[in-house]
RNA sequence: CGGGCUGUAGCGCAGCUUGGUAGCGCACCUGACUGGGGGUCAGGGGGUCGCAGGUUCAAAUCCUGUCAGCCCGACCA
């Protein structure tokens, strides 16, 4: 039976909706398939639904063809496994917690790797039963600080996310690159575009992480591209660490007074009036060593000042020394921090002084100090003496200060090498659609995960995360395919085949559509019928274009002599054929 | 969590400066006309003006507080 609008729940809005800013949530309220119901949770529609349900039979196709099997977990889930792995703090307030009536805790699901482990855990104890693949396609609560983008980043989101079981290394291997092979050919599918860049694990542990980022300019991901072949996402990009320098020959450092230089603008600007350089060239920012006192807050509730020390044109990336210290929060240290170490003049900090070192284990302070990779030994660097007002100039890396431990702290900018030697990158803006981590053995120890191995003897399994946001892709294949109109589904994932729309008010006209609409089902097409009576042609054509169905057949004035035409919603174009003629033209 | 903005009918908005018992467009209901691009006419239903308190004879409007939402940033898939 075709779904005929003239009883079908949908409710097209004129105007649009003054919440929505993107082009795909505001286009999928306006048309009819999603309702929003509190801040990034949304209610599904019929229209809605059936795109939802196209998205998820090819992830299901492509899970199947990679011989993973579909399991179902609840979405409310206990505290305990969660305890257990440490993520229930971990999260913090990531995540939604509720409890029951007698006062246990629970959550909101806002991934699945614990109970997906017990559950092997529970049934399986050989390695026969190795290699495992299982997924779920469920719904995934994180309390977003700000949700935003409509269903791009909801509270509330459908992800596929699959789980992979192995009892040995190569076998991850083999499972990880199965997964992701499944990966390609589903976003191939969906007709994304889409970059692998290597990832940070984050919360989620383990070692290995790519992800699948779609580039466009709506996405929340930075991430890194070289000509040569190159991609990560700027949390991971690491630097590519130049030559070290012979210091032999190097002259002592000498300090200088550089009064009222706090910033290095002010800093460059007084070495060049009154202390350039020996062969005339003007110091810039990058001769100069910016020493950055952070606050590692760590989840146990201790505070760590650390320092960093980055060439002086580069800023720190707060989120970069997040993943390289994790699992703690980064921030700027502030007075209460800098009282607790007078030695530190702000402004003026550096790691040496003539007296002997300041950071670092062996300095006065104590305070643990890093330096970025291109800090090598032998550079030649102007930096703080640790003293208001004053600067030592020829500081040598290596051999006055210790850069015995390095850390990515910089900002990435287009232009950097890559780390590959595969040329500069460029910086794109992206959303991730997919995101596959080898975790390792990480959960399957903590909850106890083993099997026998072929020796007899008990092996902790190791384990792959693969997760694929269905409700993001929808999003994002809504943001692509569209115009001033309205939508324009792609074949994959249309809510129908196609939309037949009857104009006019001879009964011949729905005696014709019907006819139409017949033929089109016997081919076994889903049809959406517009058998509105009283409905303007414009109000009709209006709302297929909004709708989006890509092929529309028309019903109207060539009907009594047979004739209907065929629209062709993207190209816009127009076919006169006979009736008989239709559902040829769909086969 | 910081900054900005907004809460008036299902949706989009005006009214607020200068207090006087709430309005427009769309949508919805009835009837007629119209019938290939959101048509016309006539009639109609629907709102504790986010909430609480205050000022006043009188508050959507002024004052205080509070809650909610949106956008930018921080953060996060």
């Amino acid at each position: 039976m075709p779904t005929r609008l003239s009883n079908y729940f949908l409710r097209t809005l004129r105007e649009d909706p003054s919440d929505a800013e993107v082009t795909s949530h505001r286009l999928l309220v306006r048309a009819g398939y999603i309702r929003r119901q509190a801040p990034g949770i949304f209610a599904w529609l019929p229209l809605g639904l059936r795109v939802k349900a196209k998205v998820e039979k090819i992830i299901r196709e492509e899970m199947a063809a990679a011989g993973a099997h579909e399991v179902h977990f609840p979405a409310l889930l206990p505290r305990e496994p969660y305890e257990t792995t440490g993520r229930w703090d971990e999260y913090g307030d990531g995540i939604f917690r509720l409890k029951d009536r007698k006062g246990s805790d629970m959550l909101l699901a806002p991934t699945h790797e614990e109970v997906f482990t017990l559950l092997v855990k529970d049934l399986y104890s050989s390695y026969k039963d190795l290699p495992l693949a299982i997924y779920q396609i469920q719904d995934k609560y994180r309390d977003e600080a700000r949700s935003r983008g409509g269903l791009l980043r909801g509270r509330e989101f459908t992800m596929k996310d699959a789980y992979s079981f192995d009892h040995t290394d190569a076998g991850l291997d083999a499972s990880y690159q199965n997964q992701r092979d499944a990966y390609e050919r589903i976003f191939t599918r969906f007709g994304l575009e889409y970059a692998i860049v290597k990832a940070d694990a984050g919360a989620m542990g383990g070692s290995k992480s790519e992800e699948f980022l779609h580039p466009t300019a709506v996405g929340e991901d930075t991430f890194v591209r070289s000509a040569g072949g190159y991609a990560a996402n700027v949390e991971a990009f690491t630097t590519l660490v130049p030559a070290e320098i012979d210091f032999t020959a190097a002259a002592a450092p000498v300090v200088y007074d550089t009064p009222d230089t706090p910033t290095i603008q002010t800093l460059v600007d007084a070495a060049n009036a009154a202390h350039p350089r020996a062969s005339g060239v003007a110091w810039t920012a990058a001769d100069t060593l910016k020493n950055v006192v952070l606050a590692l807050m760590f989840p146990d509730g201790t505070r760590e000042i650390i320092a960093i020390a980055v060439p002086g044109d580069r800023d720190v990336d707060l989120k970069r020394v997040e993943v390289a210290f994790g699992p703690a929060e980064v921030e700027a240290a502030n007075e209460t921090d800098f009282l607790r170490y007078p030695a530190l003049v702000k402004g003026y900090i550096g790691p040496w002084t003539a007296e002997g070192a300041v950071l670092g284990d062996k300095g006065t302070t104590g305070i643990r100090f890093f330096v970025d990779p291109r800090v090598v030994a032998g550079t030649e660097w102007i930096t703080g003496a640790n003293e208001n007002g004053r600067h030592v100039f020829g500081l040598i890396a290596g051999r006055d200060f210790a850069i015995d431990q390095t850390v990515e702290a910089s900002d990435v900018r287009a232009g950097d090498p890559a780390p590959d030697g595969s040329g500069p990158v460029e910086l794109i803006r992206g959303m991730e659609i997919g995101h596959v981590f080898q975790l390792g053995r990480k959960y399957a120890e903590l909850l106890g995960l083993k099997v026998l191995d072929e020796n007899g003897k008990l092996v902790t399994v190791t384990m792959g995360s693969y997760g694929i946001g269905v409700t993001r892709i929808l999003a994002v294949i809504a943001e692509l395919n569209n115009d001033a109109k309205g939508l324009i589904w792609p074949e994959s994932v249309t809510p129908f085949d196609v939309h037949v729309i009857a104009t006019g008010r001879d009964e011949v006209v729905f005696e014709a559509s019907e006819t139409v609409v017949a033929a089109l089902e016997a081919t076994g097409r889903e049809v959406l019928y517009d058998d509105r009576r009283k409905v303007s042609p414009g109000i009709k054509f209006g709302d297929a274009e909004l709708i989006g169905v890509p092929k529309i057949v028309i019903v109207g004035r060539g009907a009594a002599d047979g004739i209907v035409e065929l629209w062709d919603r993207r190209s816009g174009e127009r076919e006169q054929i006979a009736i008989e003629e239709v559902a040829a033209h769909f086969s």
